[in-house]
DNA sequence: TACTACTCCCCCAAATCAGGTTATTTTTAA
DNA sequence: TTAAAAATAACCTGATTTGGGGGAGTAGTA
């Protein structure tokens, strides 16, 4: 018997096999307690709310709905739990949106059982539990393009004007005068090669460097 | 003696006790070599390029200049290495700033000696090292506020908003007429109670809205 | 039914933007 | 220490955008 104490985990995986190792693998972990497990979003929608798991564990490529727009739903159902995606794509806009959508945690399947079992632990501590690729391109998003045509000033204004803030009042943030704002803008359109803000900041930022 | 294919690793960290320490951990792990040890940047800079370390272990609270703001500059000397920082603060600004300037790793400096020994280990392997509620308020920096007074709609403009885009272009891109889109920011504005588009985008980033 | 979201229309004045050219001073790097 | 790069500022023009006021219809939902 399970005690009360036992993390409570759900598992949201169409592959029967994967989602019976994983059953398996968690039922047999003392600590752990398997609460409920689908094979689809629309399965698990009906139940999980009362299965009241603490971690989810869920895959991303998923009959119907996928695991990514399944993910807002299943917040709303389980706003207590922790979500912890499960996938065999590294993708960076999948894993960008699998964090943005609420996810607190994203593992590629080779991960070995042991892992799976510290990152469920980790994520309960406050942790963010994620594969070493993950945690690169994760880390990768926040860093320039050492490369920018872009100087100092330039690279700064850009940033201002990503905010919204109008010529003027760059100006007086930054102690200069709005002539001189202006020059810097026109050399920016000059060195990315456009006409406008909106192009500007699209350049700067597809190439990091904003 | 150590082989050539150790992992040459350079410690930058004013506190003598702490440095030595890791020295001593780094310097009797087999396939490791401390190849450089300094207590400052300045100390560091004069050196450090024929060390031609593969991973640097940053202080970020050093005497004189930052470890933060000496990243970029360390980069340039060393532009193969992999940087990890290594430090008690747990700021959000700190460890962003931190990534943003060139850091391929976060860890706080309670972590135990053998997940240091891994985290060089990870990094030289594609990894992205970090403690886990370093990991956590990473991850959490891509999510959203549940509780937006934002619309889908109001929300899909405001970030268009962000992107530079004057109206009219929005209005085209989503198909709808320009006067649409002004009666969504009227109500943008009414919601978070600004008169602009920079306070707009700022308020909404701010609170996680966008 | 009332409410919310989304859509569209009219009006207005002020402010901002994009582009051109030239030129001085300050910083940085060779 | 000198040449190059970066940052600063000026003057010109015309087109575009912005913020704010009002009102109103439609679709979907609670």
């Amino acid at each position: 018997m399970s005690r009360d104490l036992d993390i409570r985990v759900c598992i949201i995986e169409d592959d029967e096999t994967i989602r019976e190792g994983y059953v398996y693998l968690i039922g047999n972990t003392p600590g752990y307690k398997v609460v409920g497990s689908y094979p689809s979003f629309e399965d698990a929608a009906k139940k999980i709310a009362t299965d009241d798991p603490d971690v989810l564990l869920l895959d991303v490529e998923l009959p119907g709905i996928s695991g990514i727009d399944a993910l807002p739903k299943l917040k709303k159902l389980i706003p207590e739990a922790y979500i912890l995606i499960l996938t065999v794509y590294e993708q960076d806009i999948l894993i960008f949106r699998a964090l943005g959508n609420g996810a607190s945690g994203y593992l590629t399947k080779n991960t070995p059982p042991e892992k799976i079992i510290s990152a469920i632990q980790e994520v309960m501590e406050g942790g963010g539990p994620m594969s070493a690729h993950i945690a690169r391109m994760v880390i990768s998003s926040f860093q320039r393009n050492e490369a920018s045509p872009l100087t100092r000033r330039e690279t700064e204004i850009l940033e201002q004007i990503a905010t919204g803030k109008s010529r003027k009042r760059i100006a007086q943030e930054l102690f200069i005068d709005l002539e001189t704002v202006k020059s810097h803008i026109k050399n920016i359109y000059h060195k990315l090669n456009v006409h406008s803000k909106a192009d500007a900041i699209k350049t700067a930022k597809d190439n990091k460097f904003i």
